[in-house]
DNA sequence: CCAGACGTTGTT
DNA sequence: GTCTGG
DNA sequence: CCAGACGTTGTT
DNA sequence: GTCTGG
């Protein structure tokens, strides 16, 4: 409702302790008056939500993108890196004269977490290696929150969104990854695989990235990652995968090489199954505050 | 024209 | 169920 | 990506 | 900033 805020310090005040008790989200009530309520809030969300992208008269290019996005979904949301920086900037042939950022080796890197990235810097003519954060947050936006749902760009129908359109002509990287994680569901459970290339080199994900400001004028750069259909070896995981790219195409990507929008597209496909490897491993890598070498261990096959 | 979204995941 | 935080 | 939080009323 | 919806 839209009654006054109550003052500062409401929410700091803790549970009431007499009278109707707090109403779990999601879960049955006792009393059907509440929960219709609840039913209504959350029914008007859904509906709203899916007024957006199924409108059904006339689709327009965005509701046919966003339709067809519903049973293709994104996925790469977890991944790993603990090769040094020294070592990244060999592999990239990134001068060593330019800066070497530091950062904590991860194996469990999440969105919003901090992750190097390799660029063109067209100026000098060489690559460098920065910090961003996961999760890009377009120059336009009014909130940082965008960024939570923006850690995947699908290749289909870059450069017609207007969060990845400018960034897919102009703002293209590498992510330098040695894997991420992809969670099979098993029923109604959820087993989580490691994915790495089938020699355990680095791979180098497609990226684009941005620059925010935020409301107190603070910079922020920010990346995505983007994905594709998956391969012959990841389709039992899920039905995405990002898009990891060949050495002999990272200059067309990151722009040192001209390369015209329908040739960047032609890049953005699955990587060959044979040069990959998957394993199951344990649930431990569910919870972000877990972050160690023992994530990647295999455990036994699954069922 | 202005107002408001702009993204992905998940599910059956 | 939906959103935020990591 | 998964884990975990998630609210209002009234009164002083 | 750019696009869609109204």
């Amino acid at each position: 409702m839209s009654g006054p805020s109550g003052g500062a310090g409401t929410r700091a005040t803790g549970l009431r302790s007499t009278g109707a008790p707090f109403v779990p989200f999601g879960r049955k009530l006792p009393g059907a008056g509440l929960r219709s309520v609840i039913s209504a809030c959350a029914e008007r969300r859904r509906l709203a939500r899916s007024h957006r992208t199924e409108r059904p008269g006339g689709p327009t290019h965005r509701v046919a993108c966003s339709a067809l996005a519903r049973h293709s979904a994104g996925m790469c949301g977890r991944a790993r890196l603990s090769t040094d920086a020294s070592e990244i900037k060999l592999i990239f042939s990134i001068p060593p004269h330019r800066p070497t950022p530091n950062f904590a080796p991860t194996w469990n890197l999440a969105p919003t977490d901090p992750l190097p990235i390799v660029r063109f810097d067209a100026h000098r003519g060489e690559r460098s290696l920065d910090v961003m954060r996961w999760g890009l947050v377009p120059y336009w936006a009014s909130d940082i929150k965008i960024g939570y749902s923006t850690f995947n760009a699908k290749a289909e129908g870059l450069d017609a969104r207007p969060a990845f359109r400018e960034p897919f002509r102009r703002r293209r990287c590498l992510v330098p990854l040695d894997g991420f994680y992809e969670w099979k569901k098993l029923g109604d459970k959820r087993q989580p695989y490691a994915v790495a290339l089938a020699d355990r080199r680095l791979m180098a994900v497609a990226g684009l990235w941005d620059s925010w400001r935020s409301p107190q004028g603070e910079r922020l750069r920010s990346f995505t990652i983007i994905t594709t259909k998956p391969n012959e070896l990841l389709a039992p995981l899920h039905d995405r995968m990002p898009v990891i790219l060949d050495p002999r195409h990272w200059p067309a990507w990151l722009g040192e090489e001209a390369a015209d929008p329908a040739q960047l597209r032609t890049l953005l496909a699955p990587y060959p199954a044979d040069d990959m490897a998957i394993w199951p491993v344990g649930p431990r890598v569910g919870n972000v505050k877990n972050n160690d070498p023992s994530l990647i261990e295999p455990v036994a096959a699954p069922a």
